[in-house]
DNA sequence: GGGCGCCTTGACCGACCGGTCAATCATCTT
DNA sequence: AAGATGATTGACCGGTCGGTCAAGGCGCCC
């Protein structure tokens, strides 16, 4: 059931979703009511209901939304890329890139993970995630370039040290991305190395 | 301001956190009432409020006692071990371990990670687990055993594996421990290596 | 101008939540 | 037996939250 929407109205909606997602990854979900948001944009409480119909909803459609985007941005600098070692560090480095500049994704999607509504969604995304790196891990055994071992350990591995990384010297403490891009690559190609 | 208790009120306090630390980890912190804990161990309200000061602080009790709990845990498998390299993977196979017996913690430290009023207790437990870490790594490439880059990086990169594999196989999919703790190990040796 | 449909307002509602407290019970000490 | 003190009860309170809705404005087309 979606709703009709003029160009005004869909601006409004990225509006509520910016905003949210703003407030949501500084004091967290709960914390942040709905008259929070629609006081931070100075709109009546109907904007949030004429929109969406949940705060609930809201907070799925940005973890969906975000997982889409990531993926779209790491898919885009793997392009055509043949080398499979090659494409894992691409996909790295593009997803130091877009944790840098969606920084407020970060905490939606480790809170999601913790709540029980939510966490199937979170589930969901990171078995895609998984499954993406699986497929150029896969090609970099038959190469003979990676450990023959367990694909999903070595992907959920690489994940980890990203996602670790990222937040630890990325969000808090603010250093270059490609610094940061490196190290993660470095540790992660000599982790995947037969 | 520490109340006198009895054995039996000890008793009770430790109930009161396991009990918490269980319906916190299953459905949240925030949807978790106090009333949900007391009435899960069949006693009144007041019984909460005459062990703790509120729900908060017995939060940031758990997260505290989480931390020293898996540390005392690593310090006593790590002992007097003088390899720096095979420090690091008692280390870690302790923290699998640990992580293992004790599946509800990880939730409350990825959700306190997430709320403002506790994201100082979880960072400052994090960068005690860093600078742990760190001292082995440092030994590590003192004798060329580890590749001579920032001991922070490495050790930020050591424990997002750890973790990540944890999660992804120990509470998930609840696979051997000692088999991810030896993917685990192999995959941070290798990255670590110099 | 008049009507129609997108959009906005904000008072209001029922539910729930964290926390309090006067009263009572239980157990140990003297 | 009689306090004293630890431990427990659960009704109650003020406040907040997600969500509703009747009412009204705003822009566009006939």
């Amino acid at each position: 059931m979606t709703r009709k929407l003029t160009q005004r109205g869909r601006d409004r909606r990225l509006q509520i979703l910016r905003e949210a997602a703003r407030l949501f990854s500084e004091r967290g979900y709960h914390p942040t009511s709905v008259a929070d948001i629609v006081a931070s944009l100075k709109v009546g409480k109907g904007v949030f209901y004429w929109y969406f119909p949940s705060k609930e909803e809201l907070f799925v459609e940005l973890l969906r939304g975000a997982h889409q985007d990531l993926r779209r941005r790491q898919q885009a600098a793997i392009g055509d890329e043949p080398d499979p070692v090659r494409r894992i560090e691409l996909g790295i480095r593009a997803s130091m890139a877009w944790f840098h500049e969606h920084r407020s994704s970060f905490n939606l999607v480790q809170f999601a993970a913790t709540e029980e509504r939510f966490a199937p969604v979170v589930r969901h995304n990171r078995e895609v995630a998984i499954a993406d790196a699986v497929r150029h891990i896969k090609d970099g055994i038959v190469e003979g370039r990676i450990a023959d071992q367990d694909p999903g350990v070595l992907a959920e591995a690489v994940v980890g040290v990203t996602e670790r990384l990222a937040q630890a010297y990325l969000l808090e403490r603010d250093e270059p991305v490609d610094q940061v891009a490196d190290a993660a690559v470095a540790f992660c190609l000599r982790g995947l190395m037969g």
